[in-house]
DNA sequence: GATGAATGAGTATTCATTCAT
DNA sequence: CATGAATGAATACTCATTCAT
């Protein structure tokens, strides 16, 4: 019942940030939606700091798990389709989470807070990694980056593998931005675009 | 000198709202580093809002400005490529107000706000429309949107010109982003592929 | 058993107050330490303030009965140095009650309080006094200014009765912010100098 | 202007800090006795602390300049009355300030700040030490340790230094009790027996 | 008896804004 | 124009106390 509380302030938490900002959600704002008194939130979170970064932490997990990238860290051809779709059902299942890390990244200082969150490691995707890894986004990105200097093997030296990453992210970032400010409805279309561009 | 006070303290807090946020800018801060007063900063500006407002239309302008559409309001295809080029110079040159505007724009009441700032109308790229008007991010869509239908009337009907309007602005919505949160550093092979793309 | 919880509450209570400060000590830090829940607590004192003053009369209960002056209330010159020494002894053995009670006293409407709490009356030293009795640090004030009146009878008129009282006391409040607030140490030559110069 | 409002809060805020205790004193108290805004305290002092020790330095700072000890840091024995009675004065003047003092070291983790902020040095009594040093509280200590130190050359080794600076010290910490929290009086008499005691 | 979740009044602190000089 | 002292409403956070279980 503990975990029900808690998930139940930072699901509203989460809202209000992405939605209105974290600076303009006062706690007493999401006590108030949450149905709790204040003094209750700090029962749970230690700080209003402390409940963003609890947020943060938990999306972050949620999509690691959602994402579900196979463990031995590889993207297949067949493999990198299912992961753009796997992308835009999270993008549209986290909308919200999406919101408020667009929003935190825009100021730089918090940039380097969250880069620090999650560090670089050089074990990247080491067989039998664990969810309790912190470095699990750059698992990601390397993925990606092999899929791409993979292809470049197949494909040649024409092919700028460098570039194509730059773009493929540019797309990703973009078509992420479009989805999560955008009403619902599907992207069907322009999924497979993206999959014709870069698969 | 009226204006240099009021272009200066308008710099100085673009940079600041730019990179720190609006809410965590105080104006101590800028009024601090613009060399001035609190007090003064009010013979200026009514408000911070009014400040942050008065820094959107001005950019807004510039911007504008610096685009420098044809008169005619439309794209020729060897127009595109200028175009394309032209906003990644834009990019560059107001990477502070682009970092700003974005991380407004999180905020989805913000974000009506400003829409209605910059009224859509009905008489999109009136001929003669003047500097004043607020309705020119109107105008640009209207145009790009144009350029993709006539590109339509050219190719046919297996050409979806819809998707490829949305997969446009999403290109660039990332390339923007990519743009104005990193170092520097030139885009030239990003910049030929999108052209090699919707051109 | 509700005694010896309550003694233990006490305890703890005491220790944390004396070192840390009453404000400072929260309810939830004292029943941490005694190993029991915040809620129990009220169920043996009925506030913060409560406890306080149970401690407070716990201690002035203990020390008169450890100090147990002769029934008479009466000092004799032998019973003078004895009367240091079990001084010297109560401070060691109540380190902390004597730490807290001249951090009260040091606040003025604090130092009223007591006052009332352990009032001064006409009957004092009133013979079959009981321990129930509330004005017995006036009874032993009063011993003491017997002692030196006695003394002064003795000794004459240029004996200064009134002024030895005052350095007696000015002593005694000396020596015992020394002892209460040095790490343990005896103290064996600055008694026989108090004795020397009083008895 | 600035210098005398600062003044004026610290004034107020000792007052209240030593008759009511420094964490039952708010800043709203302090500042509606002071008759300003809560606002404008914090133009002046950082934070509630920050207030608290900018007391404790202004007055350690007036008490070592009233103190006004020979620049060569030696108490011949007509400069140790003289000595004395200066101490008695500065203690009616300062008297706020020592009440807050003791208060404040009755919590022995505050008692270590408050060493730190005054730390013991090598160089104590260093000739042509200046007001800024903030080692003046061991500079008074080390020079009555070598008053009676002297007194031990000249009277021989039946007389104890060590114990005469503990009786000193403990005299004199149970007269300033005296002293601080009673309304005032002279206390010609036992200033006179103290000198007697222990010139 | 015992727990700890829940409350809310209270406190320090911040900051946009005003205004006398 | 220019200053910066002054204000006060708003906000995060604390903690003694209550109460359902």
């Amino acid at each position: 019942m503990r975990d029900e509380k808690m998930t139940l302030i930072m699901d509203v938490a989460l809202k209000h940030f992405a939605n209105e900002g974290y600076f303009r959600t006062t706690i007493s704002h999401i006590a108030r939606h949450a149905g709790i008194s204040k003094g209750l939130m700090y029962n749970y979170f230690e700080s209003k700091e402390a409940l963003l970064k609890s947020i943060v932490h938990k999306s972050v997990n949620e999509i690691y798990h959602n994402l579900d990238i196979d463990k031995d860290g590889t993207l297949s051809t067949e493999e990198f389709e299912i992961f753009i779709r796997k992308i835009d059902k999270m993008l549209k299942e986290n909308k919200y989470f999406w919101r408020l890390l667009f929003q935190l990244l825009a100021q730089i200082d918090v940039r380097e807070q969250f880069l620090n969150a999650f560090p670089e490691t050089d074990s990247l995707i080491h067989p039998g990694h664990e969810p309790g890894d912190t470095n699990y986004p750059w698992q990601i990105i390397k993925m990606i980056r092999d899929y791409f200097n993979r292809k470049k093997e197949a494909k040649g030296n024409s092919f700028d593998a460098e570039t194509e990453i730059d773009m493929f992210f540019i797309t990703m970032a973009g078509f992420a931005m479009k989805s999560i400010y955008s009403e619902a409805g599907d992207n069907e279309k322009e999924i497979n675009r993206i999959v014709g561009l870069f698969k």
